[in-house]
DNA sequence: AGACCATGTGATCGTTCGCACACCGGAGTG
DNA sequence: CACTCCGGTGTGCGAACGATCACATGGTCT
């Protein structure tokens, strides 16, 4: 047991990851979470502080990012523009990003997939910066927005259209017409309630009818939806808990909802959020 | 992965040159994976790092990928140079003001108004905020925020979706089936550029075509364009100088020109820029 | 056969990374 | 007040890894 572990570490080759690689990865943390600490990154990324030390030296040089004391935050002339930091997307942050990350890996290259409006989903957005080569179709403009800061001639942005709701979701006719001409192959969804009676909830009705639009123009389903989410019931349902074929949860749910979903939903995940 | 690669090498004694599907498949795993090392690729394909090294520099050449240490990447190729939004709203600044605050008269409350994507419609956005009880249909996700910042009930906005171009222009054939099942009464239409031969023209052919379909599902055809526009003809023509009912233009434009215009548009206005 | 091309080999040189160590300033603590 | 601990930072060096070159090899083309 413990002579295997010097072997176990030895066989893999360390794998290490391309020095660009994580500079990609570390802006687009910054970019998304504003600031990051050295230490964090260390561990996110396993390699030593030292080395993550002189990545940021070559992204603050590269006008990346700036560097600070403890690690690095967005450089100025970037950090102005998102009024988006109002109050709804300041909850549950540790948990909606830990949620948004598990999700990314559900995410290669090359592949179509469909962001629904919401604040986590909003986050995996930003996560999925690095991942080259996406057709995304979505109904939120923040979202769109993500992806046009940083354009890429292999990436391909499609926002369905229709009207704004408050929480920023494009609803009625137009986006369901536009969801019905189109396919992706892996939906996210985010939700506002979710319970074992009414499924899966949002509060505006119009946004139900276009994200069941959503989900039947879509392949496979992901709902992210932290802890905070079970037990509330918004006005209108748009989807039962069996619809999901993945649910992405943080580890505060309760033993009692997690075993009800898991009854219902074949991949329950629960990623920690600290 | 695929290994038709293996039973190719071993049905046909290298026959073929292999360089070739070796290429295929190294640009295939770097799109799909974001980034590959040579190592890897060297026991994928069973083939020295040498050998892969030598492909990764012909790929890099050949811009399909970009070398870096330790392995390649994909190339973020920023090679589409049509003129940003940024780049574009600084100039003429003045007199784009003025034509928009012209423009605005012509919107009365109440009234359902269509706004194509371009920075002195994006100003007229502004210029609207005052107005109640609009109807705006609009395919640029500028104009959107604009109305979206300081929300009002009495306001209607529709985005009608698509595809984003570098100049924030949404288009494709989302956006043209939108904008097929609406009408507006009036329409303010920010052009590229315009000349006698050319008529209207934009440099981004999907604009073109949705700023047709915009066109037929308008009454009243309002266009913008300050002095600088005349005389410039982008790649392509979506509407004659004859299909205008108003032009809005700056006191800075010249006889000559104003004479053209006069000659096929029923109203063409010059305003002060100062 | 001889030129030719793609590929592998080994030597050499450049890069990257982790570790050990020193520095620096602030918060306790005696 | 001096003293020490502590977290963050930077420097130097050695080890491992990657890049590159020159050359050898073993096939194909004419």
């Amino acid at each position: 047991m413990n002579t295997d572990m010097n072997l176990a570490t030895n066989i893999f080759p360390v794998s290490r990851s391309l020095a660009q690689e994580r500079h990609d990865l570390i802006v687009s943390e910054v970019r998304t979470r504003g600031s990051v600490r050295v230490t964090e990154l260390a561990t996110l990324l396993d390699v030593s502080d030292m080395t993550i030390r002189r990545d940021l030296d070559v992204l603050d040089e590269a006008g990346a990012l700036v560097k600070v004391h403890g690690g690095a935050k967005v450089s100025t002339d970037h950090a102005a523009d998102q009024p988006s930091f109002d109050a709804k997307s300041n909850t549950q942050t540790a948990e909606k990003q830990a949620i948004a990350r598990a999700a990314a890996e559900f995410v290669r290259g090359g592949a179509t997939i469909g962001l629904m409006a919401g604040t986590t989903t909003w986050r995996l957005a930003g996560e999925l910066a690095a991942i080259p080569n996406l057709t995304v179709v979505t109904n939120s403009m923040r979202v769109a927005e993500v992806f046009n800061e940083f354009w890429r001639a292999d990436r391909n942005i499609i926002l369905t259209g229709g009207v704004r709701t408050p929480s920023d979701a494009l609803v009625g006719p137009i986006a369901a017409t536009a969801l019905a001409a189109l396919h992706v192959d892996t939906l996210f969804i985010g939700v506002h309630g979710m319970s074992e009676r009414a499924g899966f909830t949002t509060p505006n009705i119009l946004e139900s009818d276009t994200n069941r639009a959503f989900i039947q123009a879509s392949g496979r389903k992901i709902v992210l939806a932290d802890h905070s989410k079970w037990g509330v019931t918004g006005l209108s349902s748009f989807a039962n808990l069996s619809d999901a074929d993945v649910l992405i949860t943080d580890d505060k749910l309760s033993a009692d909802a997690a075993a009800v979903l898991a009854n219902q939903i074949p991949d329950v995940r629960q990623v920690s959020g600290s």
